[in-house]
DNA sequence: CATTCATATGAACACTTGTTCATATGTTGA
DNA sequence: TCAACATATGAACAAGTGTTCATATGAATG
């Protein structure tokens, strides 16, 4: 289901076992739905390794689609698929030269989210 | 395409304008496709609302499968479900005891992975 | 103006994913 | 042992996703 469209429907718990002070506790420090189908957005966004190659090309310079295709191995038309959701997310921006667009990251967070994720995979 | 399926198939860039040293950098600054791909796994289980949410419960403490589904308003089979895929990532644990089971977070970088993403969506 | 070329876009496809329903497991207490 | 109950699991379905192909855009160059 598009997160967007993920509200609450009715679905009840048919369990008796129900510790309410923990259930209430736990609901009271729940944000905004809001922000919870934007972080779920964000992740989604990092969640593909071809997106992840792409952000971490960039974490060094900018670059160009065909040197993205190039890199990846990937066709120019695949790339800018992808660059286009990255941009939208606003975690990429570009800048046109001529015929060539030259892309680079749009937010400083990158590379802590990215860092993030390294340290729970390298975990022992 | 799954993650572990994805390799480089071959695919050739039909451009002219390659910047070599650009693309060189970049590819020296790449770390192992498996690192890649482990990453995108992990932000995969990020990148949605229901385990964004179960996993945000279970920062504060730890709960049972009836009172997640009562908090988010779910069935227990589909919050056993999500919990399953949390546990696979390493992300959550639990403990039985009697019929309860009571998950808590398995993984000290929960809370910096959602920090990170919050501080991109909220950001100006 | 026509051509070339870098990039973008839309439709279509195979594949993946989250939820639901039905059912299974395993524990407790009668 | 049986019933009740918390949780888990498997199959199935609708919906979403990444890639490909064909084609469009738009800038430079002749």
């Amino acid at each position: 289901m598009k997160e967007k469209d993920k509200r609450a429907e009715s679905a009840s718990c048919s369990c008796n076992v129900i510790h309410q002070e923990v259930v209430d506790q736990a609901r009271a420090a729940m944000p905004k739905e809001e922000i919870l189908y934007d972080l779920a957005e964000v992740f989604k966004v990092f969640g593909d390794s071809t997106r992840i190659k792409l952000l971490w090309a960039l974490l060094g310079q900018e670059m160009c689609v065909c040197d993205l295709a190039v890199l990846l191995q990937m066709t120019p038309s695949a790339v800018s698929h992808q660059l286009r959701i990255l941009k939208q997310a606003r975690l990429v921006k570009c800048r046109k030269e001529g015929k060539v667009v030259h892309y680079s990251l749009d937010d400083a967070h990158v590379q802590g989210i990215i860092d993030q994720g390294l340290l729970h995979i390298l975990e022992v």
